[in-house]
DNA sequence: AATTATAAAGTCTGTTATTCA
DNA sequence: ACTGAATAACAGACTTTATAA
């Protein structure tokens, strides 16, 4: 995220204080600050009263974002309408119109749009150079207006720096280091804040806000929340050397029962982390794991979206600043307009990370009409919307009759902003499209891959069932799922565990046609008593290779639906849409037990069991579409699989240094 | 001259501690 | 006592650059 260049000295026309006045609470700067911190001036209180938070992305003057597909993106869809509904006053952040309105609406909106725990600012003098905010206040408002409530550390920089008018001119190295210290510095402090793992090559770990923390009043600083329970082993031993000298107990603590807690842990967590009690929370938050730092990570997750080097590229470019609305906007609010961004997010991400071909997708937004930009809950998701209020909109494919519904959750409830479900299938259709923006790649592999391997025991390679792809009309159905950013190991892991199933996943879409198809079927060959097929389709990777090998697989389920008797294919494409009940759980599934009688005529035979790995291995390897470690065994209890997860990952990526799997490509 | 491998330097990121208001 | 800003030190991860083979 290149910073915007400054050319000059770091002078705030607007605030040049020297001594902080009495009635104001910004800090004065140290006499040997020389890092754009506040200078020191006099004891003036800035007269020009500017907006602290101007936010360019978000004023008036941003084009409109019309994605693609006949999507239009309504002008100011962005932070400004994305909190309409919680607080007009979030416009009045953005504008103040006076010094003390400023900061009351400041004070009101802010709090409200957040929930933060700050203490309401009674002061109508500045806190800060920079307005009323604290630096976690801002921090906390960059992550929010994300789509996806997280943002790298760049980002957050990038953000303050576009936003926050005192910041502007700070971007450059010279004048930033002091408050880009801070903000590090705060989000290190701050238990209100979270680190996640991006497995992205090189890429720094997601920051998002912890949605708990704080929610019911001040947000504890991470070091007080830290010196009790687990942490006690090291209570005694801060500082560097105490730290180097628990670094072998963190070693210990890393490469096994950090394992085995997230095990358990994650069993506990199927439910929303909103949900949580503090000490789940401590628990949960105590996965931490970079370079031996304890403090803030939630680790093994991914963020497939923004970890796409392309995507970060192009957030980087400034001539894809007018998208910045968007890119910062944060569709997790209920509003049509949010809903439309999510689509249009998931659209330009898919594009930029080619994780969909285009044609795909351009069909897909092209014949997307948002009939109803919020309709009352619908049926069919009915267990994910009676918890989240979600958005729910249809999506019909001209020249056919059928439409599908996109459920756009509310943020915190389930799944992260950006969660789009696309549900209602038509009878004749029934697929699932899945974004994961934070879901691992070996995540999606070990969801995928040895869900795949275990339902099928056929006796084709994946280029057999490839070669008997036909070119009739299909049908599928998408599923837009999002996996929750904390939650995707857990999701994956808790939807094995609680359904002692295992998936097909697959995706197809005939360029040729405008409706989406798929469907995936397998037998519910492992526990349970009543014949079901359930799909679960996957379309969340960032990266090319997964998504290559997602088609691959899409294709191969669909080849094995080819193989279906026609009752059977038109039962599979009736599922009926059931979730794991949790924002962590928010790897829908189609659950089909209740939709899929296998009929008499059926021969699982071919199906029944365990697709040899190898198989699949050895077709992804010669398809050459990944890099990817294989464990070798392709059913795993779950603790197994969470274990994996942890740790190695049944398909873990090449960066995974800890356990050993079975096979790794050269 | 081009390629590859390696090491060093630099940068970024993240944590912790301290001081001050 | 607590919060928050400011600052520094430190360390790991990563990137860039220089050098050698």
């Amino acid at each position: 995220m290149a910073e915007v260049p400054h050319n000059d000295i770091d002078i705030d026309p607007d605030f040049e204080p020297q001594k902080r006045p009495r009635s104001c609470t910004w800090p004065l700067p140290r006499p040997e600050s020389n890092t754009g911190k506040p200078d020191s001036n006099d004891d003036i209180i800035p007269e020009d009263e500017e907006d602290y938070v101007t936010a360019p992305s978000i004023s008036s003057s941003t084009p409109v974002n019309n994605v693609n597909g006949g999507i239009t993106i309504p002008q100011n869809t962005n932070n400004l309408s994305e909190h309409q509904t919680i607080s007009a006053t979030k416009e009045e952040v953005l504008t103040p119109t006076s010094k003390e309105e400023t900061h009351a609406s400041q004070t009101h909106a802010f709090t409200a749009l957040n929930g933060l725990a700050s203490q309401p600012r009674k002061s109508s003098t500045r806190r800060n150079a920079w307005g009323n905010y604290s630096y976690a206040d801002l921090i906390t408002q960059a992550i929010e207006s994300s789509p996806d409530q997280r943002l790298t550390l760049a980002q957050i920089y990038d953000w303050m720096v576009r936003s926050v008018t005192y910041f502007k001119d700070k971007g450059d190295s010279n004048s930033s280091a002091g408050w880009k210290n801070s903000i590090r510095h705060n989000l290190s402090l701050h238990s209100r804040f979270m680190r996640v793992h991006n497995e992205g090559t090189g890429k720094s770990s997601w920051w998002m806000v912890n949605p708990e923390v704080g929610k019911s009043g001040k947000a504890p600083r991470r070091r007080a929340v830290s010196m009790d329970n687990s942490n006690k082993l090291i209570k005694g031993a801060r500082g560097r050397a105490a730290k180097k000298a628990s670094l072998g107990l963190q070693t210990f603590q890393d490469g096994s029962s950090e394992s085995l807690s997230l095990s358990s842990s994650l069993s506990k967590w199927t439910g929303s982390p909103t949900s949580r009690s503090s000490d789940e929370l401590d628990t949960w938050t105590d996965f931490r794991s970079r370079t031996n730092s304890n403090a803030s990570t939630v680790s093994g997750r991914l963020s497939p979206i923004l970890a796409n080097p392309e995507l970060d590229e192009s957030l980087d470019d400034d001539s894809i600043a007018p998208l910045s609305p968007m890119l910062y906007s944060s569709p997790s609010r209920l509003s049509p307009s949010t809903a439309t961004l999510g689509l249009g997010d998931m659209a330009l991400t898919m594009n930029l990370n080619d994780g969909l071909p285009d044609h795909l997708m351009g069909d897909f937004l092209d014949n997307i009409s948002l009939t109803a930009s919020q309709q009352p809950q619908g049926q069919e998701v009915e267990s994910i919307t009676n918890q989240t209020g979600s958005s729910v909109f249809t999506y019909t494919c001209p020249g056919s009759s059928s439409s599908s519904s996109l459920v756009v959750p509310s943020s915190g409830s389930f799944g992260p902003p950006g969660t789009i479900f696309l549900l209602s299938p038509p009878p004749s259709s029934v697929a699932s499209l899945r974004q994961s923006p934070m879901q691992t790649i070996q995540e999606n592999h070990q969801a995928s891959f040895s869900c795949l391997s275990s339902r099928f025991n056929n006796h084709h390679t994946l280029q057999d069932l490839m070669n008997l792809e036909t070119h009739g009309s299909q049908v599928s159905d998408v599923m837009l799922t999002h996996s929750d950013p904390m939650m995707s190991q857990a999701s994956t892991s808790v939807t094995l565990s609680q359904n002692s199933q295992r998936n097909a996943m697959l995706l197809r879409k005939d360029p040729m046609s405008s409706s989406i198809r798929d469907c995936a079927a397998g037998p519910n060959s492992q526990t349970s008593s009543v014949p079901g097929w359930w799909a679960q389709a996957g379309l969340s990777t960032p990266d090319n290779e997964v998504l290559c090998s997602s088609n691959e697989l899409s294709q191969q389920a669909n080849q094995l639906l080819q193989h279906l008797p026609s009752p059977s294919r038109n039962s599979c494409m009736q599922l009926g849409g059931s979730c794991t009940n949790s924002r962590s759980g928010s790897l829908l599934q189609l659950n089909a037990q209740d939709h899929f009688p296998i009929p008499a005529d059926l021969d699982l035979e071919g199906f029944n069991g365990i697709l040899d790995c190898d198989i699949i291995r050895n077709e992804l390897m010669d398809a050459d579409c990944l890099g990817l470690c294989f464990d070798h065994s392709p059913l795993r209890s779950d603790t197994q699989i969470t274990n994996n997860l942890s740790t190695a990952g049944g398909f873990s990526s090449s960066k995974q240094t800890s356990s050993s799997p079975s096979w790794v490509p050269s």
